[in-house]
DNA sequence: ATGCGTAATGCACACGTGTACATTACAGAT
DNA sequence: ATCTGTAATGTACACGTGTGCATTACGCAT
């Protein structure tokens, strides 16, 4: 820590600079192609650079007043392909905007997130995409003050910026209804997030909506932390009861994955015994058995948006999400549709052969 | 670009100084908890930073000679399971050991890689885990020697680094032996990558070696880009002919999910006509039908062990990699071994009833 | 009163880069 | 020979931070 000297100093533009007897501004000129360099003093340049192994000092690049040019996304988890999947769009966006995307795990760790929360910050990165978690320290809002950001697919009370977030409202009330138009009587969702987070509020108001239409249904709603593990231990409580759902929807496809387990461990089989509605559409839920029917959302359309504001580039025109202004605030939030992909996993109660 | 100021220009140690009436230095040492500071001085400091909003510039402090903190880890593609699974191992033990990780998706593209490499170099990062591409760049190798590197999964012959990978030979030829050891004597291989890569020729070897063994067996084999769709268009066309293969192994989750796509599309089922056997271990093969055959890899051994020799943690004790010298350099190449999970996706040919 | 040791602080520089400004060199016009 | 303009290069500073060295202040012993 102390006085320590670089361990491995490369070459800078002095050392080039030395090399060919030149000051090092005509140097630096040289490499940023400035019109005051002649013609044979650049090529000489670039090739001493070029022989001498020369990497340009981004830090110093920075400090000198140059925009850091780091775009960061802070997902929760890499696990969950709705995520790995929004990333990989802005990855694309950031990228052919020429700029540098540093993704950032929070693991759903309030803790964890505001490490990464400040040292984008100390790097003086150009903006944040953020999926914020559930109990956000508040220090974590105030630095966020600090930089261009936006928040994805969750919206955190404490933190004042643009949201990008999917119709989530709709969504439960779609599937909800859906199971109840089945004659379902006794649904359940399973969903993640807390009171804190706009993805828990959100679906379970969609959700209690759709059963308010049906005054003889009951409902049962859990929420908790969005892995696998909470959708398992949930299924198997309800499902060791005599009066247990017929019809259950997911708030995360990591949800639906832990209640098939619970399913097959204790006996039952969908859609024979349970329906399930699941939610986002990674890859396998088109293949699995007969299809599970799910909420599929604009994964690419919302992503695109939110890094595309983050990098200040024109919004295409994508299919029109609905924009309303936060009270309050001058933030706007974002609304984009989603839509009920109709497969398998979902059939009137006591069907044994589903309509196929 | 030419002589901007900073837009957003925040508090700097000076303004802190400014206010305090006292110099630069003495902030800066407070700051850091200098022992040459006074108590009293230290907590106005810290108080007038924390009330001024104080946030300190990461690029100074590089630039001062503190080693930057990073490590980056280059990927080719966050949506498989597989390396987003990785990936999280690698940020879990980074995090841990008080640095800072970066995330970069290469799209399997040796330009965006270039780019990636390049973008860590300048940044003066601290160490570099990469799973190379599979026409990497002569470039891309030459940067890489600048700093602190490890292969991961893959090697690339270009790269002298350190290479962790698992035993790719071994597990393709357990698959293909179980295959032709449950009767089946037209067997296939889809697998990623091509020549130049490890992941390529290691598991054709394995699976060769297989068929080798079974002279009355006959055996094709695919090399493509890892997606979904090389797997689909290939089972495709091998489904058509009459002499279709009646067991298939996999070099990839990616590509099981696309042949289960084709195999449905044909008509045919798993198992009952064709067998499959799967690489690394997605959640939902356990779940889908009877369970998907797989070869399982270790992959949180070896996320850590390469995040631990990047970030100069003692390794843990792992269950034990086969560790061998690269001839020609001084780098050396730790093998984990593999596992093959049996469940319900191959059976003997024409079986139409597994054993369950 | 002088000397001395220690605690606290200021001064000045370095890190690598980019650029405003000054300087030099040289060609052409007077 | 002198002036003017242009092209090419050098000089010097700034960015924000950390630290070696000099300096100040003060208490205490001689």
């Amino acid at each position: 820590m102390a006085g320590l000297k670089r361990t491995r100093n490369g070459p800078t533009i002095k050392d080039i600079a030395a090399e060919l007897g030149v000051s090092h501004a005509t140097v630096s000129r040289a490499l940023n192609d400035s019109p005051l360099i002649g013609t044979g003093t650049k090529e000489r340049v670039r090739a001493a650079a070029a022989s001498m192994g020369y990497i340009p000092d981004a830090a110093a690049k920075v400090m000198r007043g140059a925009q850091s040019n780091i775009v960061g996304f802070i997902l929760p988890d890499v696990e969950n392909h709705f995520y790995s999947a929004i990333a990989r769009s802005i990855a694309e966006t950031v990228a052919a905007s020429g700029m540098q995307l540093v993704l950032a795990i929070s693991e759903d760790d309030p803790d964890l997130e505001l490490r990464h929360v400040r040292a984008l910050c100390e790097a003086r990165t150009r903006g944040i995409i953020i999926t914020p978690v559930a109990d956000l320290r508040p220090e974590t809002a105030d630095l966020l003050r600090n930089v261009p950001c936006k928040q994805l697919v969750r919206r955190h009370p404490l933190v004042e910026a643009d949201v990008v977030v999917a119709d989530d409202t709709t969504a439960t009330f779609q599937a909800g209804r859906r199971l109840l138009e089945l004659g379902h009587k006794r649904i359940a969702y399973i969903g993640g997030g807390s009171e804190t987070l706009s993805t828990g509020t959100a679906r379970v108001e969609g959700f209690r909506r759709a059963v308010a239409g049906f005054p003889d249904a009951t409902a049962a709603v859990a929420l908790g932390p969005p892995k696998p593990e909470f959708g398992y231990k949930t299924a198997i409580s309800w499902l060791g009861t005599s009066d247990r759902p017929s019809g259950i929807v997911l708030g995360s496809s990591r949800f639906t994955l832990g209640t098939l387990n619970a399913i097959r461990e204790t006996g039952f089989e969908v859609p024979r015994d349970i329906s399930l509605i699941g939610y986002d559409d990674p890859d396998w839920f088109e293949f699995w058995g007969s299809g599970i029917t799910t909420i599929a959302l604009p994964i690419r359309e919302m992503a695109v948006t939110a890094a595309s504001m983050v990098c200040e580039l024109p919004l295409e025109a994508t299919r029109g999400p609905s924009i309303s202004k936060i009270p309050g605030t001058e933030a706007h939030e974002l609304t984009f549709p989603v839509r009920l992909v109709e497969r398998g996993s979902d059939t009137p109660p006591g069907c044994a052969n589903p309509a196929q």
